[in-house]
DNA sequence: TGTATCATTGTATACTTGTATCATTGTATA
DNA sequence: TATACAATGATACAAGTATACAATGATACA
C-alpha cells in the first residue's frame, strides 16, 4: 500500500490518509481482512505522528470500514451484505431485544433494571 | 460450554469471557465441581491469546466463583458466593447491553430506537 | 518404592498496539 | 493585537500478545 502525504498541502494530513486508504480499498490494493499497518508503523513511513494515524483510522472505523482493536491492530472489514427488508430488520431487533431481556433476567434481574442498565449504557457513549 | 467472543466489540475481551462464563453459570451449563477448560484451550477455541483468558479466570477466581490452581487447572467452586459477586452480576448486565446497543447499531439501529424494541418486548410479555 | 524426566497447567514480565487527554502550532477573524 | 478554533504532537494509559518460568501430574525404570 503506497500513501502519499503532502504536508504543505492545505488537506489535513487525516483526510489525505482516509481517502487514499479508501481508495486503495476500491482498487482492489487493498481487501476485506487484510490487515493495515499499526498506528506508529504507518506513522513512521508517513513521518507524522502516530495520534494523526489514529485518528484517521478511527474515521474509517465510524464509517464501517475497518475494525480497530486495542492491542491487536487494525483490519479491513468484509463488506456488509446489501441492506435487508425492513420488515426483517425490524424483527431481527426485536430479538435481539427479547434475547438481552432473557439473558439479564437469567443473571436475576428484572425487566425494569434491564432497561435501566440500558440507559446507563446510553449515556455513558 | 458455547462462548462468543466478538473481536470488533468495544468490550474488552476480558470480560466478554468473564460475563459469559458467569451466564453459563446462571444458567446451569457450568456446575460447581467442573472443570474448567485450560486457559490455552479455550484460548485457541476463541482464537485468543492464552493470557487473555488467564486474566478473565482470574478475575472470577478473585470473586471466589472459580478455583484456578497451578499446575492443576480451574474448577467452579462449590459453593458460589451470592453476594460476593454482586458486583460482578451488575457488570455482567452492562457487558450484556452494551452488547445488545452495539449489534443493533450494527443492524442499522441508533440508541432511541434499541430501548423502544426494548419497551415493546417488555410490553408483550 | 523412589526418582528421573517430560508433559501439562497456571504465572510473571516485558513488549506491542490502539486510546484518552492535554499541550502546541498555525491560521482565520474580530 | 487578541482570541478562537482546527490540526497535529507528546505523554500516559489500557488491552492484548509473546516468551520464559514455576508447580503439578504422568510415566518409565532402577
Amino acid at each position: 500500500m503506497k500513501i502519499q502525504i503532502d504536508l504543505r498541502s492545505d488537506i489535513p494530513v487525516t483526510s489525505q490518509i482516509v481517502t487514499q486508504i479508501q481508495q486503495s480499498l476500491s482498487t482492489g490494493t487493498l481487501k476485506p481482512g487484510d490487515q493495515m499497518p499499526t498506528v506508529r508503523a504507518l506513522a513512521t513511513e508517513l513521518r507524522v505522528n502516530f495520534n494523526t494515524v489514529a485518528r484517521a483510522y478511527r474515521v474509517l472505523d465510524e464509517c464501517g470500514i475497518i475494525s480497530t482493536q486495542q492491542g491487536r491492530g487494525t483490519f479491513i472489514m468484509e463488506q456488509p451484505p446489501p441492506e435487508a427488508s425492513s420488515a426483517l430488520r425490524r424483527e431481527a431487533l426485536s430479538t435481539l431485544a427479547r434475547r438481552y431481556l432473557e439473558e439479564s433476567q437469567r443473571l436475576g434481574f428484572n425487566a425494569e433494571e434491564s432497561a435501566q442498565a440500558l440507559e446507563d449504557e446510553m449515556e455513558k457513549k
